[in-house]
DNA sequence: GTGAAAGCGCTAACAG
DNA sequence: CTGTTAGCGCTTTCAC
């Protein structure tokens, strides 16, 4: 009925559990023999290990706790991705759960996955709140904090240089020759959000060029959607030839406003990302981006994870990934 | 150090570790006063209880596997949301693993899982092997199989009609004057295939209208766009003016065609997809195409589950949910 | 109401 | 090399 257990695998091959455990975990020497019928009776009883039961009694579950603000939303499926594959490498299991930003959840179900014995958490929220990560900082299990905007102080976490990659995009474009660029963000006063603006701001002052900001009203396409039209009227009275979008979801928005209203991109007015989403390749025309390496920054805070569990310390600091310009349609090139 | 458990709080309470148990579950009545100590040490503590060891004795690990073939495959995320949710409602977990479609990984992911003692499998694929399939009903715990292309005979599985859904679709395009269709998929001789197939062809003959079939390599975007120059070939040729794709990425393929070409959808040709992926409703012109409701698959697919292991019984069979045409751009409407 | 004790399935000394 | 035994942290009889 119920599945065998080592006690099934030890009767039928005529040995104690010691030695069925043994030969399971290749810990210590055994008799040819004896392992010979070890091995045939879990085969005839397709036994297999209670890991419940093993992670009890070894104190290890073998299980990190993602906890995601939505594994809907693409980007934040390439981290787990890279979390996924990296943790296998090393036996780690994942333990999913979504919070949709719900801050009572995200509370709620850290303390759960603590609960379930996992031995590392990785969080992957936006606008993460200080009182979650304060509580992800002070419980016992290492974790890595991963939020596209929210760069908290002191924090566990992977990222890109965001100044730099602001710059990087900002001389882009003054490279193809646009001197007036719009640089649309929601400006939420965070670290990240600061030091995308400070990117742009300081390269468009290098150039004696003026910086124009504009703020949308929530960083998704609804919300670059939404501003499109005080953009396109500034745009045209202001003689501005590209809007540089602190995301790629701003950008998709301004994109599909100009695809309904019969503005062509890149010919009447070029469009620049940040984040190269999955979609961005996808959408026509392509959007020239930045890459966040979103697979690399899972993969990285595994690895990061396996490390403190090995050497059993907790670790905070930032490791910076190398970001890249993706050249694509979406800005027009001299 | 290590966390506490419940002899610590029973020791700082001053009662047994039974009636710990007893006020955490209420399973007994507990004494007022006991109970408060209880609820007291359990707060000084901060003890939160190894479900771990309640798993092993209770025999429940209030854990459900989902085997997807890749996190990052949207819509898949959308059913693993569906899951994920209802799961929460009756105090599931999601045990997550990817496959990236290797066989052998499915198979052995499969016994992983049960290690872990999860109590029901939901696994997500495409083109499953048969293989798995038997393996995955001949093993113990209730499972629910999903995979957009291979329906199985006598598995247990949630989907749409797809006949019908691919009549609906012919039927609205013949209802916007459309006359010449091709119908454009990757015949893999898959039960859900055919059914498409079916519901195009039949309703093409009810209206004394030519079947055109075309087959792309592969069911994704670049099996699309690898297509598109024979299809539009034709389509000058023979007087198509419109392609009823039998998954939403061969359109999204053959419109980034068209976009890549000059060609204008809806002006230059009418385009339909099948699914309703996250990606048809942003991209433009948006997609018209036929809803599968992946969030309520993944869903109903979890009540399933749960009704199987509260009546402690194996279910075989089929859910059908209903679909919907999503009128949208890419289809010339009279 | 409450505590002592058995036991979930497994690992790891310990003694042979 | 191998078996016996003592737990891992918890739930659940079974007496009192």
């Amino acid at each position: 009925m119920s599945s065998p257990t080592i006690k099934d695998v030890a009767k039928l091959a005529g040995v104690s559990i010691s030695t069925v455990s043994r030969v399971m975990n290749d810990s210590k020497p055994v008799s040819p023999e004896a392992r010979r019928k070890v091995i045939d009776a879990i085969n005839k009883l397709d036994f297999k290990p209670n890991e419940l039961a093993r992670s009890l009694v070894m104190k290890r579950s073998n299980l990190i706790g993602v906890i995601v603000k939505d594994i809907g939303i693409s980007y934040m499926a390439q981290i787990v991705r890279g979390i996924e594959e990296i943790g296998r490498m090393y036996k780690y299991d994942i333990l999913l759960s979504s919070t949709y930003g719900d801050i009572e959840q995200e509370s709620k179900i850290m303390d759960f996955m603590l609960t379930k014995q996992v031995e590392g958490i990785v969080m992957i929220s936006e606008d993460t709140n200080p009182e979650v990560i304060y509580k992800l900082k002070n419980q016992s299990a290492p974790f890595i904090h991963l939020d596209k905007f929210y760069d908290y102080e002191d924090t566990h976490t992977v990222s890109i240089d965001y100044v730099n990659a602001s710059k990087e995009m900002t001389n882009y474009l003054i490279k193809q020759n646009h001197k007036r660029i719009i640089f649309l963000e929601e400006f939420t006063g965070t670290k990240i959000g600061k030091a995308k603006q400070k990117g742009y701001i300081d390269v468009m002052e290098e150039n004696g060029l003026e910086a124009i900001i504009m703020n949308a009203a929530g960083i998704n396409i609804k919300g670059g959607y939404d501003i499109s039209e005080k953009i396109l009227e500034k745009a045209v009275k202001e003689d501005v030839s590209a809007v540089f979008c602190a995301e790629d979801e701003l950008a998709i928005g301004l994109l599909n406003y100009c695809y309904d209203h019969n503005v062509k991109v890149p010919e009447n007015i070029s469009i620049a990302g940040f984040g190269d989403v999955p979609l961005a390749s996808i959408y026509r025309p392509s959007l020239t981006t930045v890459r966040e390496p979103y697979y690399d920054i899972g993969a990285v805070s595994m690895r990061k994870l396996v490390k403190e569990l090995k050497e059993n310390q907790k670790i905070i600091d930032n490791t910076i990934l190398p970001s890249e310009l993706i050249e694509r349609e979406s800005v027009l090139k001299i």
